[in-house]
DNA sequence: TAGAAAAGTTGAACTAGTTCAACCATTTTT
DNA sequence: AAAAATGGTTGAACTAGTTCAACTTTTCTA
């Protein structure tokens, strides 16, 4: 069978490929699986690739020194996901990335990523616009997580990203957003509660 | 009288220019000099330009709801500073940014770095790298933000960038590290009891 | 160099969010 | 369909960090 979908019409709303290039940036990408509970990287391994989401949803966390899991990043289709520190840097990963779904990736090595940017303008071009995206965001993340309240969180987290709460389970959602699993039950169940 | 330093050793890490490139690179760049407690990015403007710092020290700063301060970057010699998705997507700020002491800096305007950007592959390749570096420095921060507590947060601080905690007020240290001033205080005074 | 402004300290009361433990619900496996 | 595993809920005690207010120290400015 074919690709679930592609990378191509994401790849084209940054810089305009012709058929060829296109063909030469797919080319340097791997489809694979990923089960449910498969870790993709691990601590202490150097992150060889970074994933593009075609199907599915995974996580990347670290566990801190009271044993607890935080999670870092959420990926679900047409999201990057990787120990980025350890990806661009090809040190050693301080996370896990595991699929929570069933999953279908596009892997790309940091060697290929290298030959893709240094063979072409364009490539670079791309590869430069997801970084500044990725650097916004992570930005934005951390004013998020200095200026508002758990509940604050959690609503902003249900406005910019409604699909993907459906996809996690709760704990994972609340690591993500920096609070226990029981607290945020306890802010849904008070939303039940006045609104509902 | 010339400038204090120059950009030209800092893009040189990264790219290889030869005398005509660089000469081009520092051309977009325009030196000013900004005042203790002047503004350079105010909210709801739109950052025009991001700054790379020659000679003195910044702040990025929103104030939430409760009218507080919450700093979210900090900028010495060899820094860039800017309000990041504002001058990215070049919408209005949410931040200030502001010096804390006289400073030299180099400005780029978001036109002229794309026009750099444009035209010289590797204008494009550093671009690249340092967004990549951005982040990758602002994963790490939100790992830190989301496993560490507030005294291990200042003494990764102290140990990552010692050349910043003298050079702002210890508020500004406080906001940046995500808690109050008074209870960073306590900290730093608890440590001199144990230790000095 | 006096006065004002900005920055830092300390105590005491407080609170947002955590922890722990027991229990319930749902999904997965056999 | 039972058993096991995973995920979610609830109460009660707790704590890391905040808030507020008063005070001291340092830095800036005229």
């Amino acid at each position: 069978m074919g690709r679930t979908t592609s990378i191509d019409s994401y790849v084209q709303q940054f810089v305009n490929l012709d058929n060829e290039e296109l063909a030469t940036f797919s080319a340097a990408f791997k489809e694979i699986r990923a089960q449910k509970r498969q870790f993709l990287i691990q601590p202490n391994f150097v992150a060889r690739h970074r994933f593009f989401v075609l199907k599915g949803a995974l996580r990347a966390y670290v566990v801190d020194e009271e044993g607890q899991d935080r999670t870092i990043q959420l990926a679900i289709e047409q999201w990057w996901i990787s120990d980025y520190n350890s990806y661009m840097f090809q040190q050693p990963a301080s996370m896990f990335v595991m699929a929570v779904e069933d999953s279908t990736l596009l892997q790309i090595s940091f060697e290929d990523e290298q030959r893709l940017k240094s063979s072409n303008y364009k490539y670079e071009t791309f590869f430069r616009i997801i970084a500044e995206r990725a650097a916004a965001f992570m930005q934005r993340r951390v004013i998020t997580n200095l200026t508002k309240s758990a509940e604050q969180r959690y609503d902003l987290f249900l406005e910019k990203y409604p699909a993907m709460v459906n996809r996690f389970p709760q704990y994972v959602i609340a690591s993500y957003l920096g609070m226990t699993t029981e607290f945020l039950s306890r802010i849904r169940n008070q939303k039940l509660r006045f609104k509902g």
